[in-house]
DNA sequence: CAACGTCTCCCTCTTTTGGGGGAGTCTAAA
DNA sequence: TTTAGACTCCCCCAAAAGAGGGAGACGTTG
């Protein structure tokens, strides 16, 4: 199809479905200027893997089950591969996410329900090191450069541990004894999760912890 | 690479992911018996087209974030075109759908973490007319063969309601606002809700209700 | 050192929630 | 017609959650 001169752009995907990464290679594979060199269906995969494929730009999917999330990948791949560029795609569904991956590091964004022109085009700036950002979410990187604060992360770590049990759908008698407090402490804890954020009861606070990502809903057991 | 005599099957993606029917169209499309005839972001675009598209397959996506769910959408296809028949794709997370998709007429079941190898054989297999359930859940059917019910299913339409109301993190009071009826009304219809499906208590059931795909991550106002 | 934030715990009080009943109306099925 | 289920509302009661204080221990930072 298309076709640019030097050696093509060595790519890695990230995604636990297998389908999908499948999928994609042979999308991408199709394009001369671009070469599948590795697909890992987890974190740890791709750690293993990564000093073999030496990709230019890894293709992550944000929502992992079970490990270590995507933002956090994103990070580690930054730190120990500084010449490898992370493209984040994800579901439409956690946008959360967004904020949390471009600190990670990643320098594109491409939403799995994007025209897959868009992949392509931020796939190639990548590796040339430019960012691409999805127009559909690139309002909310400017609203929060603006704002400078990104909403949900001013609670304190262990608040956000609370928030997180909380999500779990646990009581605050369960959380208390999961976290080796009193119940009161809990409460305290939860009250001030709910004023920082603006929420009215707990139900809100699991809601819009998992929309922020702080859980998702696979680890959820019900 | 692989071929078969006579004509190609022909196939039909649903799946709000652009990018990810774009992969599995490069994918399918590789092997010569296979041939996709048409692409669909949603149910409603899919009707439209199938008159004229009239595969032998529909391979789709079960979680369609607004608009109709995937269930749904099965059930109507094999109402009104009898000779299409479905292979459900879905996410290791909502396999809560498994039993739901094979009862609206379902005639294929994958995982999209399954051997991509997976995908082709039951959709081959579909367009012979012949059932393949994805080994990694197809003990959950037979669970549920024996049992012969199916769980969260047993909800009247009101209590769905409410419980989609719920999970909007409303409280009593504000549903029973929102559906014109009295705050002890909700909370009978809240306790069923609780009983039926096993659960403790409010925010476990939005979280259900989540998990289940009642309400998206998206149409939460957070 | 003093100030600050965090984490912890305690108190009181009100509101919300959930469990246990019961009971009337309506519709659809047997 | 009888039965069954769904939907509605009511009561009482107990448990859970949340609001509003306060307060001590600890670490960091100015």
């Amino acid at each position: 199809m298309k076709s640019k001169a030097d050696t093509p752009i060595k790519i890695t995907l990230v995604d636990d479905h297998r389908i999908i990464t499948r999928g994609l290679r042979s999308y991408l594979e199709s394009f001369d200027d671009l070469s599948i060199v590795g697909i890992a269906a987890n974190a740890e995969e791709l750690f293993t893997k990564l000093d073999e494929w030496l990709p230019a730009v890894v293709v992550m999917d944000l929502l992992m089950p079970g490990g270590m999330d995507g933002v956090t990948a994103t990070r580690r791949v930054r730190e120990r591969w500084p010449t490898t560029q992370v493209v984040a795609l994800t579901a439409s569904t956690d946008e959360a996410r967004l904020i949390g991956v471009l600190r990670a590091g990643a320098i594109g964004y491409v939403r799995k329900d994007s025209d897959p022109e868009l992949l392509l085009a931020t796939v190639r700036a990548a590796a040339r090191g430019q960012s691409m950002i999805d127009p559909a979410v690139a309002h909310t990187v400017l609203q929060e450069l603006t704002r400078g604060i990104v909403p949900g992360n001013e609670l304190t770590d262990r608040e956000r541990e609370v928030l997180r049990q909380l999500a779990h759908g646990h009581t605050n008698k369960e959380i208390a004894e999961a976290l080796f407090i009193s119940e009161e402490t809990v409460k305290s804890h939860i009250g001030n999760i709910l004023s920082k954020l603006h929420l009215a009861h707990r139900t809100q606070a699991a809601l819009y912890a998992l929309k922020q990502g702080l859980i998702s809903l696979d680890e959820l057991k019900l």
